[in-house]
DNA sequence: TGCAAAATAGAACGATCGTTCGTTTTCTTC
DNA sequence: GAAGAAAACGAACGATCGTTCTATTTTGCA
């Protein structure tokens, strides 16, 4: 199946595309033209531009999955779990400084664009911010994080730091921002964190289960 | 001269348009069918598209001066100041929830794609910012946030919430984003409050009126 | 009211877009 | 190596884009 190969080679290029220009600014001439093929030939493999684009955002997902997701769920439950989290999302996003996240990038083109490709990103996006959630709701289990957390509220936040981070560093052309989103992802632990807690934290709040030590970041 | 009165109509709805379907998706054939007119007498008023789309940045960052800017800086300098600013921030991209904000869309569209439309959409948000920061500084050497806080990095940390709020909201539809970011504000400024920070400040509209306490340097 | 100037309309341009279709090349398999 | 299937090509389509040009209407002022 030649087929097959080809249809990966144009994706991966297609990827490379969408992230400079947007899915939107995903274009198959300009596809055609990369792979060294016929518009035509290029528009075989997928049937229309909107299965392109649902294509390279499944694709990009499972980049996604592949390289921050799963080596992270390799690490033990807890904090350090959502650390890896966290710095492989960061690692994630400071190479795309010049290539650009489809996430983000998708979330603002297709916030106002009903359709196919608008549910495939809202359907991807999700996935992984409950996995997120997931993994800070299996922090307070452990007792890494305080009882009364709410796992939504922090989710929020950090996930702010990594759009501030795409913006600023992309966008801004700020240098530092990587360090910034780490500083203040730490300032959020630090808050969220159950146990002595450093700083202004009052102390005191109730551990839930049995108090297990805190990993201390290496 | 009426051709200034209909550039304003014009304008306005350029900014309605471009609002839902970015500066990119902006185009004079749709312009002139929501204004009623031809394409090129639309056309005549600006030049080029990207004289167009200039005009709309600069058009949306006047009213976001106006709307939120300039008034928030009635308040007295230090915390009530910065509260306003956030507010007013918070609110103008609740109400943004179904047009969208052209600075974040804008910034997504424009940060790998070089030309004046960028230099004009950079050049404000860096002045958004810079008015930002000079609040926060402000605040400090009122003695309401702490003397060593990094005005940058708390800057960093509250765009990333009005960033999460217009993504949460906007693209993922999900309720309840605007208390979120309000929360985290707070949460935020407890963080980098000087002296005995009052916990969870109340959330809402900033009370105006000099009569503050707080001061006391560390 | 009349007239120059400003504003708008209308048609057409080249370019690019996604898509279709018939042909030709390239693989796969016996 | 030949037959049949799969893949790629090339030309063309209608639509839309920004832009240009000329004509027509509308406006502001003497």
């Amino acid at each position: 199946m030649k087929g097959q190969q080809t249809r990966a080679a144009i994706l991966e290029a297609a990827l490379g595309l969408a992230s400079h220009m947007g899915l939107e600014g995903l274009s198959i001439g300009a596809l055609a033209e990369v792979t060294r093929m016929s518009k035509s030939g290029v528009f075989a493999h997928f049937g229309s531009r909107e299965e392109l684009q649902i294509s390279v955002v499944r694709e990009y997902h499972a980049k996604f999955e592949e390289e921050v997701f799963h080596p992270a769920m390799r690490e033990p439950r807890g904090l350090p779990r959502l650390r890896a989290l966290f710095d492989r999302w960061v690692r994630r996003v400071s190479v795309e400084i010049d290539s650009g996240c489809i996430y983000i990038s998708g979330a603002v083109e297709f916030d106002d664009r009903p359709g196919p490709v608008r549910d495939a990103l809202v359907m991807m996006v999700q996935t992984w911010q409950d996995a997120l959630e997931r993994a800070i709701r299996m922090a307070i289990e452990e007792g890494h994080l305080k009882a009364d957390t709410e796992p939504a509220q922090m989710l929020f936040e950090v996930h702010g730091l990594i759009l501030a981070l795409h913006h600023d560093a992309r966008f801004l052309r700020h240098p530092g921002a990587v360090e910034r989103a780490r500083a203040a992802f730490d300032r959020v632990l630090s808050h969220y964190a159950a146990g002595a807690a450093p700083a202004r934290a009052k102390s005191g709040v109730a551990r839930r289960g049995g108090a297990r030590p805190i990993p201390q970041r290496t």
